[in-house]
DNA sequence: AAGAGGTGCAACCGCCCTAAA
DNA sequence: ATTTAGGGCGGTTGCACCTCT
């Protein structure tokens, strides 16, 4: 009385073996409600940094745990304007191309090449965003913060994403101190490169191998498709890590503002960007 | 002890994309 | 060029379990 899809998703969501059950940690916590701030709603993503978590059980947590603390933890903040979780999730609803646009059930088209054009977008939202943290305090006075930019009406796809990058960058600049004074080290740095070897491992038998393309679509599509990528990355994040926030952030700025640079820019991300106290995040 | 309400999670649904026929 | 099957994804639902009254 089963399809084959439900047995797909029985053995991707469930039977898989290396599949982390039970509570999630502080630092998955906090992961996921950063990559929620960058990606939306896009949980096979947040899933790809999270090599045991099934983008399943990201949904559920996010859905029955984490919307209702950034809820309380924005009204406890007395926070206006956005509803919590909306902050976060402004890219929720409809943004980032996603499909969820809610109404209709309709996905709003997404161009072919699907996480190669997504990540490239996403790269792209990065960079405009650091240009626009960068260009409001050129001064190096990073305890100054300007509000964020009005958001042009048709741009409003990634707005708040975008926001929320430019000011995880600013938390970054602050020295020593905010959330992102933690360094590379603070949190996910595991994740993907943790993500790119252990891949091969599941690749080789048979049926694993489908659960292998499952919660690693992201990160291994990139992976195969840029080899190159993960030994570079690696070599920079660890060099990163090795020096700390500041050389940590020059290189992050050169590497999103380098527009020559075509190749291996998603990995960089996850094993560059500290993830901090994400309440600082909204 | 029993019922109501809330919660967590596996499963389902619908849409889309891609590759093979 | 078209059809079909397989697979990926995000949103939603159903139900068992838990907590509260």
């Amino acid at each position: 009385m089963r399809c084959s899809k439900s047995c797909r998703l029985r053995w991707t969501n469930y039977l898989r073996p290396g599949i982390k059950r039970g509570n999630f940690t502080d630092q998955e916590e906090k992961l996921i409600i950063h990559l929620q701030a960058l990606l939306g709603n896009r949980w096979a993503a947040i899933a790809s940094y999270l090599p045991e978590r099934t983008d399943n059980d990201i949904k559920n947590y996010w859905n029955t745990h984490l919307k209702k603390k950034l809820k309380k933890m924005q009204a406890g903040e007395g926070g206006g304007g956005d509803d919590g979780a909306a902050g976060a999730s402004g890219s929720d609803g409809g943004g980032a191309g996603g499909k969820t646009g809610t109404g209709g059930g309709k996905r709003p088209a997404v161009p072919k090449g699907q996480w190669e054009r997504r990540l490239q977008t996403d790269i792209h939202t990065a960079r405009q965003a650091l240009r626009d943290a960068l260009s409001l305090e050129p001064s190096a006075t990073p305890a100054k913060v300007a509000p964020p930019p009005p958001t042009p009406p048709g741009s409003t796809t990634y707005a708040s994403s975008a926001e929320n990058i430019a000011r995880l960058l600013e938390g970054w600049l602050r020295p020593g101190g905010g959330s992102g004074g933690k360094g590379p080290e603070a949190s996910g740095s595991t994740s993907t490169t943790a993500t790119t070897q252990q891949r091969p491992q599941c690749s080789g038998e048979g049926a694993a191998s489908a659960s292998a393309s499952h919660s690693g679509a992201a990160a291994g599509n990139t992976a195969a498709q840029t080899p190159e990528y993960s030994t570079e990355t690696s070599k920079m994040a660890g060099s990163a890590a090795g020096a700390g926030s500041a050389p940590a952030f020059s290189m992050l700025e050169s590497w999103l503002l380098d527009d020559g640079m075509g190749h291996g820019e998603v990995g960089l991300m996850a094993d560059v960007v500290p993830l901090g106290d994400p309440s600082e995040f909204f």
